[in-house]
RNA sequence: AGACCGCUAGCUCAAUUGGCUAGAGCGUCGGAUUUUGAUUCCGAAGGUUUCAGGUUCAAUCCCUGAGCGGUCUGCCA
């Protein structure tokens, strides 16, 4: 079997592996989430990077909770994380793992560590440790508890798991080098007690690892190849690599990306749980959120999540990505996977005055990139509702091609017109546009020889339902509302991020379903919200369509 | 201040690991096509590779220094 080629550093890396017969050429990955929040789009970067490479490099990818404070995980969320990533459409090998699961097999690797003389029981307090830490430039302090004997550190250790001492009296901490320039490996806590209930284990333990004591030996037990996580676990690294050298395990490979963020999007735990606590959205699968529960409420297709963040590269830099290159990865997939549908959102009568008092029955393509879409039936009579920002009351020049009096334009799918005016109200509002219409322009089988430069869409006004359209728009005014010294990322709400209106679509769309998503001609993709009901449709914008017009 | 990481078009990444006029996608601006002012197609603009030295026949790439940005002093992950 030839190797895949490099995509970028971290396959590099890999291949390198590969080339030097590290593992004998496997390769497995991991997820490793905590179940204490929704993922999101930073999320979907990190899970479409370590599936895919599990993927092209013929490896397995594990799902792993990293739930090893019992404080703040919560077990609905698991059920929320394997949903979303199973949405994005990947497949974890075998089940859902737990760093829980291996709180046995943790304990006794702390054992082992006491035993070799590399960790030892402090009963110093929180502030004693940070005191002893010392500063990025100053080198820390011993604990008075460092050199005890192993056997009472064994002991000691061995009393807090049976429970007989209190939250944060005493702790477990490596025994390395408290004048390291690297903070982290100055005799790090690995240990701490909590008489908490955890999610899984209930309360079969009092004593909990912290991160640096179960996440790298989480990979070891699963004996994860390469363990991917992101810019800020660099410094870990180093305490990664010694615990894997002191407790002889198998020794995974660490290595690290920048994160992706997304202009217009917050990724922060804090900030999205403040969004939500304080209503500025509906919920945490507002369609507003960066989170994947509301972008797929939005719309947003898995595989134009997938494509975006395989698009953007994976790199050590720090990247902030433009939501238009989002949106374009969304209108590619949408382009040829939602059928076109009609709907006039802010909707004004026409009428063809010399169109007889009957119903004609049109057919239109689903979808013009793809044919296989089939056709539908679209009625058609003398009273339509058309979109109020296409008419024009004065007259207008060639480089206009929608409706103004005087002008012609074409119908989707049906006839060309023939604009005479319009009625308006006291306040100068048009209450009605009036028109005739040339009955050899039909769609299809035009020999009018007419030309008319605008297709405009349309929906008959006596078969139309109504329906209510969410047009969301960004949640803040500025791409990074949190980067702002001076300013609280909230101070950036965009006001107008929601706009409910009152529609008009074509009898068709009463069949839709929720996660449906079509083309509203002219407009935009538009999908069905959960909220939608037999009596009345409801659709969010999944994202505008492009225009260069200068109107 | 110390350690570590990063810096190539507006944005995100390439550049066969030191070798032709530094490429691509997105965006922007033109044009063609179009029964969606969408899509599609064609074209253009856009770079002193952060800066200054050095090594070399040759530097985006190696070395030194500077600048700018990021990360690290939880019993969070």
């Amino acid at each position: 079997m030839n190797k895949p080629e490099a995509d970028n550093f971290i396959e590099e890396f890999i291949v390198e592996d590969l080339n030097n017969g590290k593992h004998a050429g496997r390769i497995h990955t991991r997820f490793p989430p905590e179940p204490n929040g929704y993922l999101h789009i930073g999320h979907a970067k990190a899970i479409v990077i370590n599936f895919e490479i599990g993927k092209k490099f013929g490896g397995k990818t594990n799902l792993r909770m990293d739930d090893t404070n019992p404080s703040t995980e919560e077990t609905h969320f698991v059920t929320a994380i394997e949903n979303d990533i199973k949405w994005l459409g990947y497949e974890w090998e075998g089940e859902t793992r737990y760093s829980s699961d291996y709180f046995d097999e943790l304990y006794a690797l702390a054992l082992k560590l006491i035993d070799k003389g590399l960790a030892f029981v402090d009963d110093s307090t929180v502030e004693e440790i940070a005191e002893q830490k010392g500063d990025i430039d100053e080198p820390g302090s011993n604990s008075p508890y460092r050199d005890r004997p192993i056997a009472e550190n064994r002991d000691l250790f061995e009393r807090m798991k049976a429970g007989e001492f209190p939250d944060g009296s005493r702790v477990l901490r490596a025994k390395i080098d408290m004048a390291h320039p690297n903070l982290l490996l100055r005799d790090p806590v690995l240990y701490r007690i909590k008489h908490e209930a955890h999610h899984r284990t209930g309360d079969d333990w009092c004593i909990y690892p912290l991160y640096d004591f179960a996440h790298g030996q989480s990979d070891s037990i699963e004996e994860i190849t390469h363990s991917l996580c992101s810019l800020e676990f660099r410094h870990h690294r180093d305490l990664y690599n010694w615990l894997i050298e002191a407790l002889e395990i198998f020794p995974s490979r660490q290595i690290e990306f920048a994160r992706m963020n997304v202009d217009y999007l917050v990724t922060s735990k804090r900030r999205l749980k403040k969004l939500v606590e304080e209503g500025v959205v509906s919920g945490w699968d507002d369609p507003r959120m960066g989170t994947l529960a509301g972008m797929r409420r939005k719309g947003y297709p898995a595989e134009a999540l997938r494509n975006f963040c395989m698009r953007t590269g994976v790199t050590k830099r720090d990247n902030q990505q433009e939501f238009n290159f989002l949106e374009h990865c969304v209108r590619e997939v949408l382009n040829e996977k939602a059928d076109r549908y009609m709907a006039v959102l802010d909707p004004v009568k026409l009428v063809i005055t010399n169109y007889p008092e009957t119903t004609e029955i049109l057919t239109s393509e689903n979808n013009p990139e793809e044919e296989a879409r089939g056709t539908r039936e679209i009625p058609f009579s003398r009273e339509l509702w058309v979109e109020r920002e296409d008419y024009r009351k004065e007259p207008q020049n060639r480089k206009y091609f929608r409706m103004a009096p005087e002008k012609d334009v074409r119908l989707k799918a049906a006839y060309i017109l023939h604009i005479d005016g319009h009625e308006e109200d006291n306040d100068g509002n048009v209450t009605q546009i009036n028109a005739t219409y040339y009955p050899e322009s039909r769609s299809g089988n035009d020999t009018s020889g007419i030309k008319a430069k605008g297709t405009l869409h349309w929906v008959d006004a006596a078969t139309a339902i109504d329906i209510e359209v969410r047009n969301y728009d960004k949640l803040f005014t500025d791409p990074t509302p949190m980067d702002h010294e001076d300013k609280d990322f909230m101070d950036f709400i965009n006001p107008e991020s929601l706009e409910v209106i009152a529609a008009k679509g074509e009898p068709a769309l009463a069949n839709a379903k929720a996660g449906d998503t079509f083309q509203f001609l002219r407009k935009g993709y538009y999908t069905v919200d959960e909220d939608a009901t037999s009596e009345k449709m409801v659709f969010n914008l999944t994202c505008g369509l492009k225009s260069s017009w200068k109107g």
